[in-house]
DNA sequence: CTTGTAATCTAAACCGTTTTAAGGAGCGTC
DNA sequence: GACGCTCCTTAAAACGGTTTAGATTACAAG
């Protein structure tokens, strides 16, 4: 038996209505009532049911971010700083935020992507949505969201089509720059160790390698392409490839930080001197790699740009405005140890 | 005009409370019905309005992972492992994770935990709450939430008293550990970078690491055991100063990865052959020191344990259990590089 | 033709707020 | 004394569902 507002109005002697007036600042209420119901409230511990609040008024003040991604992945050890970028901006705007994480499957079947966002745009409980995903989202997945005009925002995939607003981080820039990097160098036979095929994300790095060294009239060499599943593993087992080709390589763009440690292990074992003899250049800016011997330069995603980037789109959208969709830069990084 | 149950009963021909009834498999309803209830269901496009339903109910199926933590720090940094088992385990329960973080400070004052805390069980927006603090939690802080039976647990903080459950990490066992593999090693010098003064769980490990040198009888020396501040760069400084002393310690026993890292950094710029001549070993068990050369054994806190656990008793406390309280050991990790 | 029983369905109360139109009190003016 | 104005307060209608007691119907049995 919680306390509602209507003991707090019979502990005061006034109605429902004026304690609502007096709670919510409106209205024009006697300073005496005030005092009375201010008293009441605080000898009660009165809080109000937000829930029956937010019926009414049609709010809650709640977003959700919606994560599609593989049941056996985890979201915050790779999206950890976006989580936290997007908790900060929601919360400095006065919303809360939701989290619910959605694999590939439910309930046996292929999940239904377009069926579950619905369901979210409908069920009242948010005001907005960003939707995370790991493999590319189709337009028809969010069409029924822009009918509805419900709010969202994808995060980290681009989607074109009228009325939705994307974040997304520009991984073909930032190969060029790890690229332009290495060839200004002096690099010349640079190997690539790139991500899984038909990986968005991987074609857009592999795709920047090749552009580079074809601006540069650089021959593309078949062998010095290898292709690996983002793990470190694969890094490892894709380097020792690279070492059997001759004439070796001076540098190693991979595709992601895992894999350049991986690749890195492997040099250092077989007695290579790292970044004298072969330079080794990663991808994304996870901190293990500030903390290698010696440390992988990398390109770094912003993560934290992109959460405060895609909150403030959706609270813009929120509000009524129109939104708009941005691609975000990389940043080179080069770690020193001290 | 969003769509409500009314539309889809005019349309049905039927009431409302037969549109309830057939949609939560309720009552009995002819098969006539129901057809025409789906029907209209379906071509509609109904979701129910999932804040009604609350409000009515007075469940929610939502709970609150509430972080006390300062402005400055990032939650999923550190706390990604948690937040993952946390989410993976509520949806399993049909539960749905909503997180706010709060800082040390609310509108310029000192924050009253209390207070926030009170609002929150008696807004009625969440069935249970975690309570997740950096800094020691108080049981006057909780009182409230136990006297009002309100469901919740204390997230890697110890708390006693009657009615408050905790899930915590046994750092001391876990230091107990790192000594014990060290002095197994044949180590008698051996030097302790350790945490801030006050910090509990640096005191924790601190007294772990007197413990075990008292036990083996080997004598405490001042100059030994330097302060950080549990960031890498305070381990570089504590490690210069470390390598003053005369004669030489042959282990550090560090009380976080990221201090180990730096004196690894200084260890190895001064030449000194890291595990030969000088053993360093961590405590956390992040990502970063699996990659450092050489790797660092360190003793890994099991946050995705921690998670799991608290989940299943803030579960159990909702269905009306008692609850309990967990201390989770630690495990030793020493990482090879294949 | 009653009566009883089972099968369906619905009216109406309820959840705890907010909001608004209207009611009443007090008071100065003409 | 009637009128018009402020001020303050409240009754009542939402918001969109769920739930339950009881109405209605159909039908078999007596």
């Amino acid at each position: 038996m919680p306390v509602t507002i209507k003991d707090v109005a019979r502990l005061a002697g006034v109605s429902p209505a004026t304690v609502s007036l007096v709670l919510s600042n409106k209205g024009q209420v006697s300073e005496e009532t005030r005092r009375k119901v201010l008293e009441a409230v605080q000898k009660l511990g009165y809080r109000p049911n937000v829930l029956a609040r937010n019926l009414v008024k049609g709010k809650t003040r709640t977003v959700l971010l919606c994560a599609f991604i593989r049941e056996d992945r985890k979201l915050s050890t790779f999206y950890g700083d976006l989580i936290n970028s997007l908790l900060a901006a929601t919360s400095s705007s006065g919303y809360y935020l939701q989290i619910v994480v959605k694999g590939e499957f439910f309930n046996g079947h292929p999940l239904d992507k377009r069926e579950a966002l619905l369901d979210i745009a409908r069920n009242r409980l948010f005001e907005g949505l960003f939707i995370l995903s790991h493999w590319p989202v189709q337009y028809p997945e969010v069409s029924d969201l822009v009918r509805e005009g419900f709010p969202f925002v994808v995060v980290n995939q681009r989607v074109e089509g009228d009325g939705v607003s994307y974040v997304d981080i520009d991984h073909y820039g930032g190969a060029r720059e790890a690229m332009r990097y290495l060839l200004e160098q002096g690099h010349t036979r640079i190997a690539h160790i790139r991500g899984p095929q038909g990986h968005r994300h991987a074609e857009e790095r592999y795709r920047a390698y090749l552009d580079a060294l074809i601006e540069r009239g650089i021959p593309i060499r078949r062998e010095y392409i290898v292709e690996g599943d983002f793990r470190r593993l694969s890094g490892r087992e894709a380097m020792e490839r690279l070492l059997e080709t001759r004439p070796l390589p001076t540098a190693v763009f991979c595709a992601n930080d895992k894999m350049a440690i991986g690749a890195l292990q492997v040099a250092k074992e077989r007695g290579i001197r790292v970044h004298e003899d072969l330079t080794i250049f990663g991808f994304d800016g996870i901190e293990a790699v500030k903390y290698t011997d010696p440390p992988i330069p990398t390109v770094e995603q912003p993560l934290g740009e992109l959460g405060k980037v895609a909150a403030e789109i959706l609270m813009e959208r929120i509000q009524g405005g129109e939104g708009k969709s941005v691609v975000l830069p990389c940043r080179l990084v080069e770690w020193s140890t001290v």
